[in-house]
This record gives structure tokens, C-alpha cells and sequence, in this order.
DNA sequence: AATCGAGTTTGTCAATTGACCAAGTCGGGT
DNA sequence: ACCCGACTTGGTCAATTGACAAACTCGATT
């Protein structure tokens, strides 16, 4: 499932059928196997030979669509990231954050769903929290940082109205986003080690209730 | 600070002070080195040559001290990453569990302090969270594993006890491993995005405070 | 002073890798 | 039938990298 094939899939909507060159069903078959792979193996370890096995063609090829392998992952990124952000803007928009208590148990759960959705993806934030490289700063830049803006009212206002357990926003946050990221970037580790299945719904269920316990509890 | 240099170094105590050459100090300063080009690059992006030159040698003298690239990763992890398992078995020699909460409030805490006290072990061990490599089983398998069977029956005397809100012991420890490999193994970006300093002592209490609430409180 | 050997440098090598290009394939419009 | 152009392949190239080895530097031993 994780590699798209060119040849099996109906697009019987359009009536266009190339039986052999699909481009754009190509473009998404290299940036899912690329999303695979780059979250397998990190960005370096990720040969754009691997890559393009993976996606059922020759490296040669990656060229046609991508100019080099960091726009590769850049856009991987970009193509599956977007979501995370754009529900969490959604979500805040308009919110006067008078019952911040209301608005965290209304939008943060969502926004650890989208983490154990996407394990690959949760793995590839994990790798760029981990190494000072060229693309750290853009994903800090493009999503942590907007992402931080978005959330720092909301977790001031939490702690304004006792909540955090006393502790600075910015503690508790990255104490929720190192949670979800290692709880469900390694599904497989956590199910081999102490037979727990972090992609099951009540593990994930439980798993978000404990990271929100402390965000959503008044203050003892 | 980061580089130990070969020069400067005054071992007053001996008497033996070869000006030139000194195997061991070089040593030692080749795996510090190490240490701090393999936290901030990453395994693969650091070249052996970036570490000969953080040490002040040349690349080829690396392979006098240690067999390969993966032989002197190894024992950068062993050197500074004993420290952690030991303070641990200790902690929890002959402990019979009977109340487990005392046990947790004084080990973990410590346990948290070694994470903060070492931000580049920490980001080591954040990396080997995110990538598959040939050495995550062996992070596993001889440090993971062993700390998980050593805390596996203290978490889950916590939760017979009514602690962890009710969560799996699993879910509750790994949510305290993210939570402090994220918390203390990103200073640079913390203090940058939130101008928040994890490093600093009152914001270590307060995180392991926060980090351990769940662990620590009776249940509601 | 001659030798020894731990410690260190310099130069080289094969392998891998990302980028690039020239040629080829194929469906569709003319 | 023919060509056009999107798409794809296979091969090449320069750069980087880890491993390795031969030569060099000294302090210490004899």
C-alpha cells in the first residue's frame, strides 16, 4: 500500500486513459514512496535511487519532476503537512479564548489524531527535531513557528486560567508535541518492546487523553 | 569548550607531560568530538573528516583509535550513555514496589536530570528515535530494552495504584521519554521559537514537575 | 647515539551519490 | 502516415566519503 503504482489505478471519472505514461499519477507514486523512505531511512540515508525502486521506476526520472532531492522532500513535506496547520488555523479562527478550557478540549485532540494518522510524516518531524540540518530551519520556519503563534495564546491563556499545572506555556507545549511524535512516530519499537499498539484507536484514544491530561485539568 | 584540545589540557597530578603526542587525551578528545558533530548533524551527515577537524587532528588519525565510522559512534554512546542505566539499576535495586509512588518520586526526577544534563546524548537518542538505522536495534537492544524491563513493573505498580490517569504503563512511559528527549534535547530551538531556556535549573524543575504530574498524582 | 614504538600526518582508493544529458517510447493531433 | 511533445530510460560525471597504508615525528629505552 505504500507504493502507488501507475498501472492499477481507474481514473474512470476523466475519459484520458494512457494505458503507459501517467504523469501525475507517477508524481504522487515518488512523493509517497519518497514520504516511505524519507521517513525510514532520514533525508541522508535516503538514496534517490531507493527512492525511485520504491516508486516502481528509474532515478534518473526523479529529475523530470523534482529539480534536486531537497525539493524532492520539500515537497513531500509541503504535500502532506498542510493538513495539520490548516485545521488548527480553522479551528482557532474567531476564538476569543474566554474559555480556553473549551477551546483546547475542542481542537488539540484533533491535532494529535493527525499525528497518529500519519505515522511516516510524524517520523519525518521527529528526524528534522533531531539534527541541526539545512532544512531544520524551514520546517521551523514554514510549520513550527506559524504553529507555535497560533497555539502560544491559547496555552497562556490555559495557564492564566489554572491549568498546566502551573508550568510556562512553552514547557507544556513542547511537552505535548514530544509526546505525540514519539508516541506515534514509533508504532513499531513501542509494539515490539512492551506490546502496546500505538496505531490501534483506543491505545490512541488513551494514549491522547494521558498527553491532554495535564493541558485540560484544573490545577489541583 | 565543545572540542578538547590536545595542547592546553594541564594534568598537574602526574608527573608524565609529553608535550606532543598524548594517545589518550587525543582520545578522549576525538570522542567528545564526536559526541557534538554526531548530535548536531546526524550520523550520516557527520563526516569523519568534520570530526578529525572539531578535534583539532586529521581524518586518517581517527582510525588509529577506533575501527570504523559505526565502531567510534558506538562508543561515543557507551562512554556517555552508562551514566543513565547504572543510576537507574541502583535507584531501583531491592525496591519491592509497595509503594510505588515513593519509588517514582525518587528515581524518575534523577533519571529526567541526566536527559537535561546532557542535551547531546539527548539528541542522539532522539535521532535513533526517528530513523531506522543498522544501530537503532542496537540503541534498542542495549539501552532501550533494558531500561523498559528495569521501569516496566514500577509503571505498572503505578497504575495498579491508581496513578497514570488510567493509561498503559507503555503509554505512559514513552509519553515521559518524548516528553524529555524533546523538552531537553532542543534547547537552541525552544529558546528561539518561545524564548523559553530549557537548560536553565528552575525550568528543568518545572518541566520535570510537569512531565511527571501524571506519573505522580493520584488519580482524580 | 641508535633503536623502538606509540602517535600522527599525508596521500590514495573504491564506492556511493545527486545531478545531468542524450536518446528512446508512445499517444494524439494533423 | 507523420510529427510533436509529454514522459521515461540508461549512461555518465564530478564530488564526497570512509577506509586504508606508507611515511614521518618524537620521547623513551637501551
Amino acid at each position: 500500500m505504500t507504493l502507488g503504482m501507475t498501472v492499477s489505478t481507474t481514473k474512470s471519472a476523466k475519459a484520458r486513459r494512457p494505458q503507459r505514461y501517467d504523469g501525475a499519477d507517477n508524481r504522487r507514486a515518488v512523493l509517497d514512496a519518497a514520504l516511505t523512505v524519507f521517513a525510514d531511512l532520514g533525508f541522508e540515508a535516503a538514496s534517490t535511487r531507493a527512492i525511485a525502486a520504491a516508486a516502481g521506476l528509474e532515478q534518473g526520472h526523479l529529475a523530470y519532476y523534482f529539480p534536486s532531492k531537497a525539493a524532492l522532500w520539500q515537497q513531500v513535506v509541503e504535500a502532506f503537512a498542510r493538513e495539520g496547520e490548516d485545521l488548527l488555523r480553522a479551528a482557532l479562527e474567531g476564538d476569543d479564548l474566554s474559555r480556553p478550557e473549551q477551546t483546547a478540549a475542542r481542537v488539540l485532540p484533533g491535532l494529535l489524531r493527525v499525528f497518529a494518522r500519519n505515522p511516516r510524516l510524524t517520523r519525518l518531524m521527529l528526524q528534522e527535531f533531531s539534527v541541526h540540518s539545512p532544512r531544520h530551519q524551514w520546517v521551523v520556519d514554514t510549520f513550527g513557528a506559524p504553529v507555535w503563534r497560533l497555539l502560544e495564546p491559547l496555552f497562556a491563556a490555559l495557564r492564566a486560567h489554572g491549568r498546566l499545572s502551573g508550568a510556562p506555556p512553552a514547557v507544556a507545549y513542547f511537552n505535548l508535541v514530544g509526546a505525540a511524535l514519539i508516541t506515534f512516530g514509533n508504532r513499531d519499537l513501542i509494539l515490539r518492546l512492551a506490546g502496546c499498539d500505538t496505531g490501534e484507536e483506543a491505545t490512541v484514544d488513551a494514549a491522547i487523553a494521558y498527553i491532554l491530561g495535564p493541558v485540560l485539568a484544573p490545577a489541583p
